[in-house]
DNA sequence: AATGAATGAGAGTTCATTCAT
DNA sequence: AATGAATGAACTCTCATTCAT
C-alpha cells in the first residue's frame, strides 16, 4: 500500500512539475508560443513524457485553469470573517486584486487569454467562475440591505465592480501600466483601488 | 510628379488592403493563428507580395497598432465641443468604450494582446497612447478646478478611470461576459458605465 | 515437476492471449497501425508485459504466421477420407477457400501481407507452406494417374490452381469484391469456385 | 503565354517526379513505411515542397491509383483489334497479367494494398475499375454468343477469370512464388496462364 | 512475472521568409 | 510590382522498446 501511495504521490508531483513549468512559460511567451518541447526542456524530460501525464496540450491549459480557479476561491476564504457587508465588499476587491498581482500567470490564464477556453470543454471552471460571481452579487445585495446602492441593480453593479478590478489587473498583467512612466505599477493599482473603494462607499 | 503621386497612392492603397485583411483575420483567429498565407489568400495576392509592403509579419501588427491609436484619437474629436469638464470626462469614457465595442479587433490589438508589442520597437504608438492619457489627466484636473475630486491625485484617478472602462472593454473583447448568462454583453457595459458615471460625479 | 508444468502452461496461455488479441487488431487496423500499446490494452496488461513473451513486435507476427499454417494444415485433415483423386483435389480447393473466408485475418497474414516476413527469418513456416504445396502437387499427380490432365506439368498446374483460389481469397480479403455492386462477396466466391471445379474436371 | 506553358509543364514534371519516387518507395516498403520525408529525400527536395504539389500523403496515393488505372486501360487498347471473342478474352487475360508483371508497383497499389483506399474518396478510380470489369463481362458474353460457356452466368464467370489472373499477379507481387524453389516466377505465371487459357477454351 | 516511467526517433504537417523570374 | 517555388525550422503527437522496481 505504501508503494501505491508513493507512486500516486510521485505522479502528482510530476504533474505539478509540468504544470508549474507550463504556467511560467505560458506567461512568458503566451499559450501559442509555448511548445511541448519547451516545457519538456524546462523540466529536463523528453517531450513524450509530457504525454504520459496529459493527453494533449490543451489539457495542460485546462488543468492550470482549474487550479487557478481553485486558488482564487481559496484566497477568498478570509472574507468569511468580515461581518460588515461594505467592508466585505471592499475586502473582496482587495483580495481579488492581490490574487491577480501575486499570480499574474494564473490570472492571465483565467481572465485574459483566449487560448482553448470555451464553456463546452470547461464547464467545471465556468461553474467555479459563476460561483465567485454569485458570491459577489450576494455581497452587494447585503450592502443594499445595509442601506447602500439604493435602487441599483445588483447584477449591473457587480459587473461594474468586477470590471474595475479586472481592468487594473489586466493593465498590470499586460504591462500597459508602463505608459505611466516613472510610476510603479503596484503603486498605481494600490492608489487606484483605494479611490475606487472610497467611491463605492459613498455611492 | 503625377506619376509619382499615383504610385504613392497605389502603394498606400495596397498597404491598407493588406492591413484590413490582416485585422479581420487577427480578430477571427488571433495573431498567432493568422498566417501570411491566409492574409494573402484573402486579398487574392501571393504571400510574397505581402513582403513588398511589410518587412515581416510583426510589421503588419505594428502598423495596425498605429492605425488603431490614430483612430482612437480621431474618435475623441467630439470632446472638443464639450465645455463642462465633468461632462467631458464622462463623454470621454463613453467614447472610449464606444471605440472598444465597435472596434473589438483594434482594441484587442492595442490594449490586450501581448504579441510583438514592446516600447522599444513601438515608440511612436507609445507616444500616442501617452498623449491620450495626458489628455485624460488634463480633463480630470479641469474637473478638480471645477470642484470635483478634491484632494485626490489626478494621475491615480486617471488610472482608476481608465481601469474601469478598460475592464469593461476587456471582459467584452475576450468573451468573459458570458458568465452572466441570459444577459447581453452590450447591455451590461451600458448599465455598468452608467453607474460608474454617476459614482464619478458624486465622488 | 507439476509446478514447472503449471508455469509452462501459464506461459503458453499468456502467449496465446496476446496472439489472439494481436491477430484481431491486425485484422481491424492492419499490422502497421497495431501498436504494442493497443494489444496490451486489449488484454489489460502493460506494454512491458508483452516483451516478456515476445522479443519484439515482429515476433508476434511470426508466431501468428506459424499458427496460421498449423491451422491451415489441420483444416486439411478431412482430405484423408476422400479417396477419389479429382474429388480430393476439388475438396482441397474448397477447404482452402473455406479457411481463407473464415480466417480472413490469418489468411491475410499468411499470404498477402508483406510485413516482416521473409524466408530467412521464417524457415519453419516456409517449410509448412512447402509441405502444403507438395501435397497439392501429389494430389494433382494422383489425378493424372486417374487419367486427368494428360501431358501437363503437375507443378505448373498446381500454380494455376493455387492462383485461382488465392485470387478469390485475396479479392475477398482486401475488399475488392465491392466492384461487383449488389453482389455478396461470399456468393461470388461460391459460384466462381463451382465453375472452376467444373472446368478442372473437364480439363 | 509560353511562360505559362513552361510553368505548367514544370509543375507537371515535378508532380510526376514525386509520384515516381513515391511509387517506388511504396513498393519497397509499403505505404505506411513510406514517409513524406523519405520521398523528399529521394528526389532531393525538402519535405515541405511535397506539400506544394499534394495536399496530403493520401493524395499521392490516390494520384498513383488513378494513374495506374489509366495505364491499365491504355494497355488494353490492343484488344480492339482482336475480332474473335475467345481470342479477345484470352488476350485480355494476357494483357492484364503483362501489366501486373511489368508494373508490380502500380498493380500492388491498385489491387492489393489496403492503404487509404475507399470508394467514397475514390469514386473516379472505382469507376475506371468498374469499366474494365464491364468490358470483361461483355467479352465473356460475346464468347457465349459464339457458343462458349453455355448456361453459365457471365458475372460469375468474370469473377472466376479475374480471380485467376489476379491470383497469379498477387502471388508474384508479394513474392509468394518463392515457395517454388528453383523456379522462375515469370515462368510459373507464363505456364500457369497457358493452362488456364486452354481450360477456358474447352469449358 | 509484471509494471509504470521514460525516451529517442520519427511521423505528417505548417509557416515565415527568401529569391529567381 | 508580383509571383510561384522552395526551404528549414518548428509544431503536436505516437510508438517500439528499455529498465528499475
Amino acid at each position: 500500500m505504501s508503494i501505491i501511495a508513493r507512486r500516486q504521490r510521485e505522479r502528482t508531483e510530476m504533474r505539478q512539475l509540468i504544470l508549474d513549468a507550463a504556467r511560467s512559460i505560458f506567461l512568458e511567451k503566451g499559450y501559442d508560443h509555448t511548445s511541448i518541447r519547451t516545457i519538456a526542456e524546462r523540466i529536463e524530460y523528453s517531450p513524450g513524457t509530457i504525454y504520459l501525464y496529459f493527453k494533449e496540450k490543451d489539457d495542460i491549459f485546462h488543468a492550470l485553469h482549474e487550479e487557478g480557479f481553485r486558488r482564487l476561491l481559496e484566497s477568498m476564504q478570509p472574507l468569511l470573517h468580515v461581518q460588515d457587508p461594505m467592508e466585505r465588499l471592499k475586502a473582496m476587491g482587495r483580495l481579488y486584486l492581490d490574487f491577480a498581482l501575486k499570480n499574474k500567470d494564473f490570472y492571465d490564464l483565467m481572465f485574459i487569454m483566449q487560448a482553448p477556453m470555451n464553456m463546452e470543454k470547461d464547464p467545471c471552471n465556468w461553474e467555479m467562475g459563476s460561483h465567485t460571481l454569485d458570491f459577489l452579487k450576494s455581497v452587494i445585495r447585503d450592502c443594499q440591505k445595509a442601506g447602500y446602492f439604493k435602487g441599483k441593480d445588483a447584477e449591473d453593479l457587480s459587473f461594474m465592480v468586477w470590471s474595475t478590478v479586472h481592468g487594473m489587473a489586466a493593465l498590470f498583467c499586460r504591462n500597459r501600466c508602463q505608459v505611466y512612466e516613472n510610476r510603479e505599477a503596484l503603486d498605481l493599482v494600490e492608489k487606484g483601488f483605494t479611490y475606487f473603494s472610497e467611491m463605492l462607499e459613498r455611492y
